[in-house]
DNA sequence: GGTAATTAGAGTAAAATTGTCTTAAATTAT
DNA sequence: ATAATTTAAGACAATTTTACTCTAATTACC
């Protein structure tokens, strides 16, 4: 899966908060959107440590949006959300056992990195507002 | 991850069997690429029965291509080899607790249908010659 | 017939994702 | 000030997916 469930709970949540007039709250997103509290929290909280969300401590406190939606790309989010940008392979995992010692022999490493640079260059370019509109 | 290692593994396969004269066994390929051979014998398994390989059982048998490589594409890979398209997403997946009934009024079902699709037609356009060279 | 190879399916192990809990820190309202 | 509310942080547990193994059966060559 290239997008995971917890980018999808922040797609969801940022569309839920940019609709919102005052802060939106972790429990509030949570029930509105059927969406475990907790793993919700964490979720905003790397929203807001990303510059993407602000978040307000104390009551009546929550999360609202920093950015216009036009200014946050997918990429952006993924990359919050999961901890670093969405892959679409990783042989650098096992780089230890690959028999052409790196990618410097292997016949598909240009080709996955050109693969994941295509991927990269596409979230990018795609704004929150075009995934949720105006 | 988009492609598994499962794939990478079908790929590195490929470009050792359309370099050899005589079929090549689950075993050969297993000691040259580096790959456990129980895992990799499933996949070759995989891509013979959606005919990218034919498989020659018995002694001196082993896997060769089924066809040209610019006629293999990376989307008829990714599915024979994970048993289903490369997904982006899975909303599907918890259809049941979506607070919209599904993606009757989700905010974002539309787009990551969309870019689904963008996906597929990416990996349809691929062929194994684009991958591997010519 | 005997050996070399694939086929098939169940089963195990490891890793990643998803989700929970508990405690602390900050802010607001009274 | 104090209480109530809400985020912050981190450890932990459950679930799911991915990765891999094992055993037994089948097929084909020599």
């Amino acid at each position: 899966m290239l997008i995971t469930r917890a980018t999808e709970y922040a797609l969801l949540s940022l569309d839920y908060i940019r609709k919102s007039d005052s802060p939106a709250g972790a429990e509030q997103l949570s029930e509105e959107l059927n969406i475990p509290k907790s793993f919700l929290a964490k979720i905003l909280q790397n929203l807001a440590k990303k510059e993407i969300l602000v978040s307000k401590k104390g009551a009546k406190g929550g999360f609202i949006l920093q950015k216009k939606i036009k200014d946050i790309t997918l990429f952006e989010i993924v990359t919050a959300v999961e901890g670093r940008p969405a892959m679409v392979f990783d042989c650098t995992q096992y780089i230890d056992t690959c028999p052409n010692n790196g990618a410097k022999n292997c016949t598909i490493s240009p080709f996955l990195t050109n693969f994941q640079k295509k991927i990269d260059a596409l979230l990018r370019s795609l704004s929150l507002e075009d995934i949720i509109g105006e």
